[in-house]
DNA sequence: GCGTAAACGGACCGCGCGGTCAACTTGTTA
DNA sequence: TAACAAGTTGACCGCGCGGTCCGTTTACGC
């Protein structure tokens, strides 16, 4: 394991304004946002990217991986709110609403290739599993769901917005409410067939159907 | 407007060939499936493929417009059904299984490439918000969504289904159900913001965030 | 059968991508 | 301030893409 010297003072500022720039970039192209264009909105050259970051994808990773260890921290942070219910849903709020657009499949695309990122995810998993079993014995949310359906519906909102021309930028907020709704324990028809197992692990590379 | 005379045998051959192939390898691979793998597998040459279709693009729709045509007749087809909200479940449970990975961002890719795509975009569309006023009227749905906010969900099951390794061919079914119940009048909270006044009409290539 | 237009196919083109490199600049430190 | 390591840069590389082109093959009307 390398020891980490502290970066040159110009290095330290291309390093942030390269993961901002990166940030912006997918977030408007999604994961096909090119390394030249992220360079030239961070002011860079081409060649210092490669420098910072080995690989394209361990540039998505970084910024992926400040996303997630936000997200977990806000989610564990929730796991001890005093409404177990509201808790669940403000977390859902952040989660669609922060992450406009940078959603799970940039999680999937990230990988493995860092480890701080896999346990950040980890992190992230179980602080949400609690969220979603303090919801439930709170009476808040139906008892026949589980954490990973939360986990992959969290993100539904701001796809489906995605789709139309130009959404007025509450939008996502309906699509969470109506997807919140079919959460709670109310109207609940029983659902066909079982949870999803283990989707903890997100696909390696080599087994995606559109891997590369 | 040229006279369509019909075509050469081997050419009508390999031009369903194609189709199937291109229907295939979009699923596998979405929108970046290569031309040269479609033909590939439909075992013809690339040059083959441009000669029935001048640009991917248009290959795209031409794909497209069999799925919306499809699902565009099944939905007329339920308009007249005598349980208006079992209706509206059967359409939505068709639109997220059939068109399995085929989602809404192949109908936006597609554009206005072809005017028979956008004529059957239309008739879907059209008779989408029949199936939901219908199940309106009859106490099945909530009274405060539209038709589109059903065009826009309907294909959120498979997308989210898409996160999962090696997803049990029926998942979209649970999320198909949770977001159903979440349309039932039964759980309803109140929604945030209007409703998305007109997407029937896809972003048009040039205003789209991701543009080429 | 035969002539011909229609259909075919793969070598080829230009482009933009992710990634490399060696010459150059700059922050740091003694 | 001198010397050097750390950092920067843009030209460059190989690749695979969408799309073109033209010599060849093939189905079909007579």
């Amino acid at each position: 394991m390398t020891v980490d010297r502290p970066l040159r003072a110009d290095a330290a500022r291309n390093r942030s304004s390269l993961l901002a720039a990166a940030s912006e970039e997918f977030a408007a192209h999604g994961l096909d946002a090119s390394v030249a264009d992220i360079a030239r909105r961070a002011g860079i050259g081409k060649g210092t990217v490669f420098r910072h970051f080995p690989t394209k994808d361990d540039l998505l990773a970084a910024v992926v991986l400040d996303r997630v260890d936000d997200l977990a921290t806000l989610a564990h942070h929730l796991t001890t709110a005093t409404d177990p219910g509201a808790a669940l849903l403000e977390f859902m709020e952040a989660a669609a609403g922060r992450q406009q657009q940078l959603d799970l499949s940039f999680l999937r695309e990230a990988g493995e290739v860092n480890a701080r990122l896999t346990e950040a995810r980890e992190r992230l998993f179980t602080a949400i599993i609690a969220l979603v079993t303090r919801a439930q014995q709170a009476g808040a949310v139906r008892p026949d769901i589980e954490g990973m359906d939360v986990i992959l519906l969290m993100c539904a909102p701001s796809h489906v917005v995605s789709f139309v021309p130009s959404p007025p930028p509450d939008l996502w907020r309906r699509y969470l409410s109506l997807i919140f709704d079919g959460l709670r324990p109310e109207g609940a028809h029983p659902l066909p067939g079982p949870a999803v197992r283990d989707a903890a692990t997100p696909v390696p590379n080599s087994a995606r159907p559109g891997a590369k």
